[in-house]
DNA sequence: TGGCATGATGCAAACGATTCCAATCCGAAG
DNA sequence: CTTCGGATTGGAATCGTTTGCATCATGCCA
């Protein structure tokens, strides 16, 4: 193949540094003939030396490939520029970090703390074993913390509000909670896709997600709403509980099936959950959107290439990582911060039959 | 609803400690009535203090939920728990961190490194300013460094590791390199995908990928051993390379349309490009895999949920990221570290015919 | 009763940076 | 010629731990 890239250049050259002689500014000064102080003063860009010693320093930084370790600096400076992100895991399952939703999110994250020259220590914790989360704080290893995830503990969250640990949440704004947190506004996005369905002539519609979690918890409240301004009443039935895991979808469809309820529509709580449903209906000979409407939620990079395209609900993502990170920074920074929602959006595609 | 939470605790007991005073050993040393030396044995078990004077320390630390400050052990103690998790940017389009597949790979090196203690930094650096990446290590903020991405710098890499900077990569294994890789058996896979479709009597099979890059390459390059295996001349019109952007698909088929180019398959070198394919297909009108038969690469999760359920080469994710951080640790333990080929299996769905 | 091993503890020097304060040199002002 | 001020620089303490070494009390043996 043409592509054969170039061998590598011979070698080290001689100025190589040896590989385990980690330089420092000892050594800087003992090579320019300075002390540490006017190093530490040069490399800082400090106005108290003389320019042209400046120069002399950073040039020999630069030729030994110098650069000052940041965790002595954060000692003596008692500074930190990390910030933790955690994500929970379900202790049972050991389920293995995949949403894709998150997993956005954690990419946002990324982008949003790079902006603004934060490192980001990425975690994961035992959902059950919430207070471990505050450790990273405690052990000086991270300056704030943002979780990400499905938080069931409330009161653990507001624990640690209690004990000082500063930290934002992703998820659904609580009554009574003493934190921040950064999310969608799903209740609105709950109410606008199951209108969405109204709209479109459904009349019993399904809803997919798992109410224990307050962020679905709130999708359903939606859904509820849009059938009581229509002057509809939602049949209890078509509410079915779910956690957020593709595999359940399909037996809980086929349960429909053989209790003998129909069903025009599906509202589900995540992208996946409404993938994986178009999928089980399809098996069992239904068409979408022909025979049944289907909605799903966060918008997904692949909703927009599903066949047929998935409508759903989008939140925010590039928003939510840059509205944490500046939640967090605020709160650092002794302000008094509240909660924010983020807008959603309906986005009709082929799968409401649109 | 029904689920709204209990209200919190009342407020902080007489115990919480004060916002910003933050306890060290000192603090335990006094209360204790002992010197922070014996306070710092005490919590490192060692056998060198009186049991009972270990136990009231711990209990004393335990109640003022102190704990150890990482930055300064590891300056003592010249050591370091932190692995480097490094994603490029593209300069010129500012891309987000996106890609399902290299999302999925960061969480399963967050499951491998949580699972040996060890912390994860996540960074993303510009991919031409490689160099960039080595500082990470030369601050001394990580003790090695995974790369992952689609690293087009061969010869930075080489440099890098010249320099005896620590770190693995995630790609395909090229002659010359004076590195250690972890990566599917691309050219394999390359070449199960297209006998795939050979076999399912596919005769003018489309290659869409970015051959610039290493991984991509490879897959070509199977796919071109599988022609010559099969007898078969590949037609070098139907190779387009395309770099890995949905956007730029139904542009590109639509080009092959223009040209009249005629063709019955199509090997995507990713999942998300095949599916983009596949959508643009069905805009012309044309039906997978009734039309053209269409494989992928990665076996992402979405793969399977697809419609029609994505055939596709799948990589051990999971194998993945614990082969990276074995890798890397050994190679910091000073051992000579071979790159690794992981195994990739063929998955057969319904878009190829199945 | 003195010498000595033993166990438990404290002192002080690191780790690699920053920064307050004092010291030095210089030319200029008195 | 002395003194003063400004510009540079060096010395030393400090950040929160760990650990080699010295110290000290104790009990045992001769």
């Amino acid at each position: 193949m043409a592509r054969t890239p170039k061998p590598a250049a011979p070698a080290a050259t001689a100025t190589a540094p040896a590989r385990n002689a980690p330089v420092q500014m000892t050594d800087i000064a003992r090579l320019a003939g300075v002390s540490v102080s006017t190093v530490s003063r040069a490399l800082s860009a400090s106005a108290l030396v003389n320019p042209e010693t400046r120069a002399r320093v950073a040039d020999l930084a630069r030729s030994l490939n110098y650069s000052i370790n940041v965790g002595a600096q954060n000692l003596r400076l008692k500074q930190n520029n990390t910030v933790a992100v955690i994500v929970p895991y379900e202790a049972d399952t050991r389920q293995h970090l995949s949403d894709p939703f998150f997993l956005s999110l954690i990419g946002s994250l990324a982008d949003a703390l790079t902006e603004r020259g934060l490192d980001m220590l990425l975690t994961r914790v035992d959902a059950g074993r919430l207070d471990q989360a505050a450790q990273v704080f405690h052990t000086g290893r991270a300056m704030g913390i943002v979780l990400v995830g499905q938080w069931h503990h409330h009161d653990q969250l507001n624990e640690m509000a209690v004990r000082g640990v500063p930290f934002v949440v992703w998820g659904a704004q609580l009554p009574q909670q003493l934190y921040a947190t950064v999310g969608g506004d799903n209740l609105a996005g709950g109410r606008l896709a199951t209108a969405h369905l109204l709209a479109q002539g459904a009349r019993r519609i399904v809803f997919l997600g798992d109410p224990e979690l307050p962020e679905a918890a709130l999708r359903l409240q939606g859904y509820l709403q849009a059938h009581a301004d229509a002057g509809l009443q939602a049949e209890p039935q078509l509410q079915r509980p779910l956690p957020f895991v593709p595999e359940r979808v399909a037996p809980e469809l086929e349960a429909l099936r053989r209790q003998q309820l129909a069903f025009d529509a599906v509202f589900a709580a995540s992208d996946l959950l409404a993938m994986a449903a178009i999928s089980a209906l399809r098996a069992q000979g239904r068409q979408v959107p022909e025979d049944v409407l289907v909605v799903g939620y966060d918008d997904i990079a692949l909703a927009e290439h599903f066949i047929p395209a998935l409508s759903t609900v989008a939140q925010p993502i590039g928003e939510a990582g840059r509205a944490l990170v500046e939640l967090l920074l605020a709160q650092l920074a002794g302000e008094r911060v509240c909660s924010r929602m983020l807008g959603t959006a309906l986005v009709p595609r082929r799968s409401s039959g649109c």
